[in-house]
DNA sequence: ATTGCTTCCTGAGCGC
DNA sequence: TGCGCTCAGGAAGCAA
């Protein structure tokens, strides 16, 4: 479900709650959801709440690390009563002062990993670069997909290309850049990756700045609903501001939105 | 190595 | 009302 900036509306808004908390319990109420990755014995106060991709990461004083990604419908909800639970409470991280941060999951394919600090899991190490960070460059684009063949949307979809991007911005991005999201991407020029990252960054950014974007069930961790939607061109539309139909297609099982009249297949 | 197809799961929305 | 079908901010795990 979120994408980056949704995720980084989480990150903020779980800083704001949760900062040296100390962790009593860690409950799973649903299997397959909370994967213990080391030994445990205390899990300490939380220390520092960062995010890289759309993974959440919570480092505590206990040299450990609780990684959870919310895949498509994970929400997290910081409770001051310890009475309630949510819908689709997967698992909850209990804190001393008996408040709590509830894991809610409709389809159930997020997923909470505790690492020792010294320790990452696969899929981190994989990620590509951030594209907020100066390092996201068009030149760092341009090498990682030499050789490649697939559809650009693909290239942006790709977390070991890209980290933190989905579907929504994927196309968004493809919008405002004026790039047919099936042109492959080996035929883009210097300017069209130029292009790219600069849009990138631009969406993503005033992305951030208001809470994400909100389709159905979305909810930042106090619950709030982020008002980017309102600022989509293309994703969920049905015609573009000029007029044209919004075409629909399927790429690599997702379905991407465009323009046709302002992202023309290049001859 | 890269690409594409299927799968995990639940609920909403649609047409009949 | 209700049934059955399609679809959903993601990505791992395969097969080709």
């Amino acid at each position: 479900m979120p994408e980056l900036p949704e995720v980084q509306t989480i990150v903020n808004g779980l800083k704001e709650n949760i900062i040296n908390k100390e962790i009593i319990e860690i409950i799973e109420y649903r299997d397959e959801t909370v994967f213990f990755h080391t030994d445990i014995e205390t899990y300490g106060k939380i220390l520092s709440v960062g995010r890289r991709g759309k993974y959440i990461i919570l480092q505590t004083t206990q040299q450990l690390k609780i990684v959870i990604h919310l895949r498509m419908t994970g929400k997290l909800i910081f409770e001051a009563n310890p009475e309630m639970k949510s819908s689709h409470t997967r698992a909850e991280i209990v804190f001393a002062d008996e408040t709590k941060l509830i894991f809610d999951d409709i389809r159930t394919f997020g997923k909470i990993e505790l690492i020792s600090s010294d320790e990452s899991l696969d899929a981190l190490d994989k990620l590509g670069k951030e594209p907020l960070s100066d390092a996201f460059d068009y030149q760092y684009l341009q090498i990682k997909t030499k050789g490649r063949k697939s559809p650009v949307k693909n290239i942006l979809m790709n977390q070991e290309i890209i980290a933190g991007l989905g579907n929504i911005y994927a196309a968004e991005i493809l919008f405002r850049c004026k790039i047919n999201p099936k042109t492959p991407i080996s035929q883009l020029s210097k300017n069209d990756f130029k292009k790219i990252v600069k849009q990138t960054k631009e969406v993503l950014q005033e992305a951030i700045l208001h809470n994400g974007t909100t389709i159905s069930d979305y909810r930042s961790v106090e619950d709030k609903t982020g008002e980017f939607q309102n600022f989509l061109n293309v994703y969920g539309k049905d015609y573009c501001n000029c007029g044209t139909k919004i075409e629909k297609i399927k790429q690599a099982g997702r379905t991407t939105f465009y323009c046709p009249e302002c992202q023309p297949e290049k001859l």
